[in-house]
DNA sequence: CAGTGAGCGAGCTTCCGCTTGACTT
């Protein structure tokens, strides 16, 4: 007895604490939450309450168990979970389980990892608050509540195995709305001018460009028009003064965004590199929606920015944080070390931790001042004058380590350099062109760009968003794809040497990389639930019980009146639809075969979207699968059509017919029982026979090298993972530091007895 | 793993938020 036991959240913080607390602390972690509703069942008396039945999570019996004896070992145990809702509910959930007599229990807080800090929260402990508790299991129970009733009515009315809950079908709903958006979008045109001059007496060109918009053709033409012969000069000149302040600090959702953005990763990959920097102590915690900075890493900032750029360019700011429902327990994600320039570690692990390094310095460093001149150049008869406009650093500032980026994708072009140019002085125009631009469409969401989205609207936490994104991609409401651009016409008028030429040139437009598209599942569950329970799916429902939550979180409201208020109607309404005997039969009439003069119909079937070629009463009717992307609500006839073209014969090889078609896994060729894949280079519709034999010749070698060597029964191949053993059905690992070339059967037969005995 | 779409029915699926490993063919 006489010991000292912190409990803190994660592992890498107890190692940390433990070396600023010394002898007579012992610091472990409880690895998150110890205790949650059942796993399979709903885990809440309705008719009670709404008393929770918590269990201990099957993968912390072993922690659970470890902390109580340390505990039972101590005569004080510190509850030092982070100090928000979830983490207070860690603290009672452990009070109660590991069965902590009040007398001896101390619940602490620190929200930052300094010696000065932890000490002098040692110094002030507090209870358990329970009203910050019963807020987290109002949280609790009603996501359980909505996730598992709405859950099994989609299963019963649309598809087993789907799942609807407060976070994702919101998420889903965003993807849904936007896709529509999408369709529904007509692109206006209108004709922008541009004009090159150049000043008189000078070498240079300053390029400008006319404000309005002109709506039309004509009006373009005639604006043109008035600039032949007209004497151009400059009508004024405006410099003026304007300044640039860094962004705050990473949290978890600027800092998936900008690694999106900057190094294209995906938000899990974000997160997975940036569990590693923290685990090997070179970044503080990366799940986090505070942008505030410790006052020691204020000071080391300053320090290192004095002393690398000088004084000038530091700054010392405190951020504030906006964000709806924020929690604040941590600190913004930031270099542990600030004079850490630099780590050892994997290409993408130095490149998050650069730019977290650079983020959180620029955070600290003097606004960039910079000059902006505006030059207006206009003529008698032309009735709109060219702005020409450029910028000069004066000031670098924050710029000198870090710019942020933006997801716009049509970024304004660089200002350049204006020249040496007069009030009053001739221009001459080098050429001006009117260009037919398009309003754009909106644009799909990415990861990162749906993370932002969800955050602005108090949606999900830091550690749900890249869960979130995995689940509704899981269950086919979403996919992460691309999509080729399509070529658009537009039209140019060239003012040049007194004569205006037209020329008709084409672009691509519409070419999307990674975005998210919603797919014909997540349609048809955004529309059952927006018509059964708009209330849950309507984008403020979080904002509105955060409210109710907050409420009770100060003592105003009591937990399971704010549960009972929201559950009565709620449940009444999943009871109807339950019993409401009806399925949705999602279908869509596409239009009619002119060969056959049979019906083609678009609905969901056994094994996802198809087509039918037929009535449904029809013994002949034909089926054919969607590809990827294609949506029952949108697809065209032709687009139809051209299913029922697959399996096309190609030709022949080797004696057997080359068939061609779109299986699982993507385009395919067959000959005999044999698959080649298509890759993404190549269409199964147009594919000629000798592309097909030179891909089925191709992907023989590759077979052929696949093959190390065969002992019997065993056989030793090259795989994704590189080499492995394969027995049978079963695969095994080859063991670290052993060459695929040097194994014998012997060898084999060790490797696969060790790896069955294990198991 | 490259097609499929009868009908019945037992047994299963599912939420959000807090944390790491274990494991991958």
């Amino acid at each position: 007895m006489g010991e000292n036991l912190v409990i803190v959240e994660s592992p890498a913080k107890a190692k940390t604490i433990e070396k600023f607390l010394g002898k007579g602390f012992t610091v472990k972690s409880s690895f998150g939450h110890i205790r949650d509703l059942s796993k399979k069942k709903l885990g809440v008396d309705t008719s009670n309450g709404f008393a929770p039945n918590y269990e201990i999570s099957a993968d912390k019996k072993k922690v659970v168990a470890e902390l109580t004896a340390e505990a039972n070992k101590s005569s004080i145990v510190w509850l030092a979970s982070d100090e928000d809702r979830e983490g207070e509910a860690i603290a009672w959930h452990l009070s109660e389980t590991l069965k902590l007599d009040s007398s001896k229990t101390r619940r602490i807080a620190f929200h930052e990892i300094t010696k000065s800090a932890i000490l002098a929260a040692i110094d002030s402990p507090r209870d358990i608050d329970m009203n910050l508790v019963n807020a987290q299991q109002a949280r609790r129970i009603l996501d359980r509540l909505v996730g598992f009733e709405l859950s099994p009515i989609l299963w019963k009315k649309v598809q087993p195995k789907l799942s609807a809950g407060r976070v994702q079908s919101v998420a889903v709903r965003l993807i849904v709305d936007r896709e529509r958006e999408i369709a529904a979008f007509k692109a206006t045109s209108f004709y922008k001018v541009e004009g090159s001059f150049i000043p008189e007496k000078l070498k240079s060109t300053v390029k400008g460009s006319v404000a309005k918009k002109f709506s039309d053709e004509s009006q373009a033409k005639a604006f043109l028009e008035s600039c032949i012969d007209a004497d151009f000069s400059i009508a004024s000149i405006e410099t003026k003064d304007a300044t640039r302040t860094p962004t705050a600090p990473f949290t978890t959702s600027s800092l998936q965004q900008e690694a999106a953005r900057k190094l294209g990763f995906s938000v899990s990959q974000t997160m997975t590199i940036a569990q590693r920097l923290y685990e090997a102590g070179l970044i503080t915690y990366m799940r986090t929606d505070s942008v505030n900075l410790s006052s020691l890493a204020l000071g080391a900032a300053k320090e290192f920015i004095t002393k690398e750029y000088g004084a000038a360019y530091s700054h010392t700011r405190n951020y504030k944080t906006k964000t709806k429902g924020a929690q604040e327990a941590h600190e913004a994600i930031r270099p542990t070390y600030i004079s850490n320039t630099t780590i050892e570690g994997n290409a993408g692990e130095k490149k998050l931790y650069s730019l977290i390094w650079k983020r959180t310095i620029a955070s600290q460093m003097a606004d960039a001042k910079l000059e902006k001149t505006t030059a207006t150049i206009s003529a008698a008869n032309v009735s709109e004058p060219f702005i020409a406009e450029s910028e000069k650093v004066v000031f670098d500032g924050f710029l000198k380590v870090y710019i942020e980026s933006t997801d716009d994708e049509l970024d304004a072009e660089e200002l350049g350099l204006m020249p040496a140019i007069k009030v009053g002085q001739k221009m001459n125009p080098k050429v001006i062109t009117a260009t037919e631009k398009f309003t754009s469409r909106p644009a799909r969401y990415t990861e990162a760009s749906l993370v932002k989205k969800l955050e602005e609207l108090g949606i999900g936490r830091p550690s749900t968003y890249a869960p979130t994104i995995s689940t509704i991609m899981k269950r086919d409401y979403v996919i992460k794809g691309d999509k080729k651009g399509e070529p658009r016409n537009f039209n140019t008028f060239t003012l040049k040497a007194g004569k205006i030429s037209e020329e008709a040139k084409t672009e691509i437009v519409g070419n999307e990389k990674g975005k998210l598209f919603a797919e014909n599942i997540g349609i048809i569950v955004t529309d059952y639930l927006s018509e059964n329970f708009d209330s849950i799916l309507d984008y403020g429902f979080t904002a509105k019980v955060e409210e109710d939550f907050d409420q009770i979180a100060c003592g105003n409201k009591v937990w399971n009146e704010v549960i009972r208020d929201f559950y009565t109607d709620f449940h009444q309404t999943v009871e109807d639809k339950l019993n409401d005997r009806t399925h949705t039969h999602v279908e869509r009439r596409i239009g009619v075969d002119p060969v056959s003069g049979k019906a083609l119909i678009a609905r969901i079937g056994r094994f996802g979207p198809l087509v039918q070629k037929g009535e449904n009463d029809d013994p002949d009717k034909q089926f054919a699968s969607l590809a990827k992307g294609q949506l029952i609500e949108n697809i065209t006839l032709e687009e139809a059509l051209k299913l029922f073209e697959l399996p096309r014969i190609v030709g022949s090889y080797q004696g057997q017919t080359i068939t061609a078609s779109i299986g699982r896994f993507g385009p395919y060729v067959k000959y005999g029982s044999s698959f080649v894949s298509l890759g993404k280079t190549l269409d199964p519709h147009s594919v000629t026979e000798e592309e097909a034999i030179a891909l089925i010749e191709e992907h023989k070698l590759k077979e052929s090298k696949k093959h190390i060597a065969t002992f019997g029964d065993i056989e030793v191949l090259n795989g994704r993972f590189g080499p492995y053993i394969k027995q049978g059905k079963n695969n095994y690992k080859i063991p670290k530091g052993t060459a695929a070339e040097s194994l014998n059967e012997e060898s084999c037969r060790e490797i696969i007895e060790k790896a069955t005995n294990t198991k």
